[in-house]
DNA sequence: ATGGTTGCGCTGCAA
């Protein structure tokens, strides 16, 4: 089972980049963020598509900011948008999180609060919310998965140059501490140990092109899912060329669960990746330059 | 070149 997470930075913009991504990669889990449409508009868009694609999907969103959405082609049961004591922000639920069960695995789209500034009041909120999703998560199903945009880089090796990032959200010591304390597996890094991974580099200045990002999108999940890891990598060839999301696809790969309870319901559909019996299953791609 | 981008949506704000 491929589950694949990306802040796509408005859904309608990324049509273009979406879509034939879908048939490349043919993730079996596709979790997004900042899709920033209603649920009407994101159907509207795309649900003729991910139908014939043979996604089920589950949208949550207000339009303009924020919106996250799971598409599943593994199954999509117990779908729930927000989570139990969510915080608010300016009086308002915003759409940063849905939850669904999709081939054995919980599995959560999130789109963290950015926090904006050390000591504002949304830094403040951004703390609170993942008190409360640390919270929400404890009392869920074991065979768990966070995906997305988390706004926290998880450590130093995590930020191109962490001199530039002292005093700015992201990095501080109480944010890297609510990341750590789900007691989740980081399992991009439990991979590639030590390796320069990035996963969102701003559009100006050339960032991409030199390679100064941050890894921000995450996978985090309970032990039983990270030990069936075959794969997990961030896919840099959607951030290039043109009309590109300013975050990469962060795409993990699971075998099947050893007692086989908590397998893909159906096997995904012309996997590009060659399972013949007794063949080891290639190694992740390196996260290249 | 003394900033640099993109998206939303129409004026600046968020990231």
């Amino acid at each position: 089972m491929r589950i694949a997470t990306w802040n796509v930075n408005s859904v309608r913009m990324r049509v273009p980049r979406l879509l034939p991504w879908l048939q490349q990669r043919r993730p079996d889990v596709v979790c997004l963020q900042e899709t920033k449409l209603s649920d009407a508009a994101f159907a509207d868009l795309l649900g003729e598509q991910l139908d014939g694609l043979g996604y089920r999907f589950a949208h949550h969103g207000h339009g303009q900011w924020n919106g996250v959405a799971i598409l599943s082609r593994v199954g999509l049961d117990e779908v729930t948008p927000d989570f139990e004591g969510q915080p608010e922000y300016a009086g308002v639920v915003e759409a940063r999180a849905i939850s669904a069960t999709c081939g054995g695995v919980r599995v959560h789209s999130l789109y963290v609060p950015n926090g904006r500034t050390v000591g504002s009041d949304h830094y403040d909120y951004k703390l609170a919310w993942l008190d409360a999703l640390r919270a929400a998560v404890a009392t869920g199903p074991a065979h768990v998965a966070l995906c997305g945009d988390m706004n926290v880089a998880p450590a130093d090796a995590d930020v191109f140059d962490p001199a530039a990032y002292i005093g700015q959200t992201h990095v501080t010591g109480p944010e890297r501490d609510r990341i750590a304390a789900f007691g989740l597996v980081d399992v991009v890094r439990e991979r590639w140990p030590g390796e320069r991974v990035f996963t969102y580099w701003d559009y100006r200045a050339g960032m991409f092109h030199k390679d100064l990002g941050m890894r921000i999108d995450l996978v985090l999940t309970s032990r039983s899912v990270a030990d069936r890891v075959a794969a997990a990598w961030v896919d840099r060839q959607a951030r290039k060329g043109s009309g590109p999301s300013d975050h990469a696809p962060v795409i993990v790969d699971l075998d099947s669960a050893p007692d086989g309870d908590i397998g893909p319901v159906v096997p995904p559909p012309s996997n590009p990746v060659k399972r013949g019996r007794g063949v080891r299953l290639p190694q992740a791609p390196r996260p290249d330059k």
